[in-house]
DNA sequence: CAACGGCTTGGTAGCGCTGTCAATATCAGT
DNA sequence: ACTGATATTGACAGCGCTACCAAGCCGTTG
């Protein structure tokens, strides 16, 4: 004998038929497909899995039947706030379902996440949710091959892979701008960290949007490759008043620097919104709490995430979402930091 | 026949040592053990698998090894940033590495907790992460009789159930409590949301520390079940004051409340120190930079994900760690909002 | 020169479950 | 009572990989 069975005590699938009088199939299908079963059987099934306390084999499971349950899920960072919502959607969607998550960090990179693509494939997935419309063409051509449901989320863009959730953030950043170009004000600073294709698109929307009103200042722009942070924030703003000390307004690209800009003030003890407007990016749960109360541009980042795991979920249950690309848009969130100059 | 091979062009091991002339079991060797090849096979199993663009199957992998190379990690919310920097630390910690990690979230309930341990048997995990040591009396059974490498991360106490890392919240409450009185304050505040085990026993940290100095009154503590938030921050530090106006300082069980509670001060024009010293817990990055700078307790939360996916990691590379338990300490960061009283 | 031991390689038989299809039981309608 | 349709159940084989053991090969040793 090549092997000799090494788990005599483990309870099985068919230890379970057994005790129940059933043959293994019809036990297997009371685990997957109860209604199939009629009543008696069903019940005599459930007691002999309790009596057992039987565990069913994932592996085997997911062998015989050629997929899994597991939905994967790429996104660029773990402690950027804005993809905890996200991911809280998705766990809020899929809690109660029989699927699971297997999360991966991209780290901001197109080519870890094709390694990470890569990986996914050898487990089956259920399903796959990625964030952004920047994939390599390799990582485009490994998602067009899998056969399952795919979401990409945060933002919308031609050419969707499979479906499609989130919002336009040339259009954000120039919401952003136009409502401070509204309230008045003219020399508008941008400051931008991390630079994901996200945050340059939202930085195009500010160039249009300034180039349009005929203020557009290369100098006006301070940007890092750098991962955001508020000590960031206030260092760049730092950087900006240097090169443009005359800025009345600054948009940033994300809350964080925005709270951090709101704390250089103070150092400097300018006042805001009176010698210095502040609009942020997330509308993060602070920014309705700081003093002054800082305006910033909503996105629906829970919804973005419950809604993508749900598009998978539906489509996994055979209803196929009518709309593949859902944009769930943004507003504008007035708030004390950048109310009309007088 | 009972069912037709539906995957005619599917690559297999098969295919692979096929193409490379040698037996599948030496392809498989291949990708788990290559020093046992000789030189010429491996390279030309190596090109192969390459030419054929094969990807091993992870289910019928852990079927036939009965193993997988997952590493489970159970906690308690994704919101907050405490999470986010030990996930950080366990994702960086696994990286380049063969294992990857399933993540579950038991929204702060232990029975929750107990379900997602459960589920989590039955793809027989490598290792295995969860936080805290309030684990129900089922769910300790279940992970000791679990064949794997267990970190209980966050804190320390007594039983490990395997291995342990993290820091006495007791001691770090007392510590916190310990420097406002050695900066002259007396009658000091507790703010606290969420409730769990760990900020429960940073509240008996305060309450012993308080009582030894003969300065305890329960008037002076605020503690709500509510999610912790900055608004909330607020909210307690208001409630605070209208129960005990004559406070000097507070100790916030975390740093969102700190921040928010610093804001509040601002809308009564309060100034800190002065009139409210104010002292927060972890020492989220923008402590450092919010005006005035925010007196926190530094937790290594970072290195606390790190060292316990490297416990793992050792345990399964059978290098067991001499010491089981781990106390990763704290620092109590002493910075402008909690300096000493004129 | 036979015996030995280390290294590499291969054969065999499953791991535990489910897809497929056939068989049987049940029931309504004529 | 018989037919056909539907609901339930079971037999069989195999999903793709690896554990176990055995065999082959080689150089070394007494």
């Amino acid at each position: 004998m090549a092997r000799k069975r090494i788990t005599p005590g483990k309870i099985r699938l068919t230890e379970v038929a057994k005790l129940a009088g059933v043959s293994p199939i019809t036990a297997s299908r009371f685990f997957r497909n109860p209604e199939a079963l009629s009543v008696g059987k069903r019940a005599r099934v459930e007691s002999a899995a309790k009596e057992l306390g039987y565990v069913p084999n994932l592996a085997a499971r997911a062998l015989a039947s050629q997929r899994t349950e597991v939905i994967g899920v790429l996104i660029p960072s773990l402690t950027n706030n804005v993809f905890a919502d996200v991911l809280r959607g998705i766990y809020d969607a899929l809690d109660g379902s029989r699927y699971s998550i297997q999360l991966a960090n991209t780290r901001y990179s197109i080519l870890q996440e094709e390694r990470l693509l890569r990986l996914f494939l050898a487990q089956k997935p259920a399903g796959l949710i990625v964030t952004g419309i920047n994939q390599t063409a390799d990582s485009r051509v490994i998602m067009e091959s899998v056969d399952c449901p795919i979401v990409q989320i945060m933002e919308i863009g031609p050419a969707p892979v499979d479906m499609m959730i989130g919002f336009s953030h040339f259009d954000a950043g120039r919401a952003a701008i136009a409502h401070l170009l509204d309230q008045g004000y003219r020399r508008i600073g941008f400051l931008g960290a991390r630079m994901d294709p996200r945050v340059q698109r939202r930085l195009e929307g500010y160039r249009s949007a300034m180039t349009e009103a005929g203020l557009f200042d290369e100098r006006l722009i301070v940007t890092t490759a750098v991962p955001t942070s508020m000590t960031l924030g206030g260092t760049l703003f730092a950087d900006l008043l240097a090169k443009a000390p005359d800025i009345e307004a600054v948009f940033c690209v994300n809350d964080d620097l925005a709270l951090g800009a709101l704390f250089e003030c103070k150092r400097r003890h300018m006042v805001v919104p009176d010698q210095m407007a502040i609009v942020g990016f997330n509308d993060l749960e602070f920014m309705a709490s700081s003093v002054p109360t800082l305006t910033s541009v909503r996105t629906n980042r829970y919804e973005m995430g419950r809604n993508a795991a749900m598009m998978v979920l539906e489509t996994l249950a055979g209803r196929r979402p009518a709309e593949p690309v859902v944009d769930l848009g943004f507003s504008v969130m007035e708030r004390q930091s950048s109310t009309r100059r007088v």
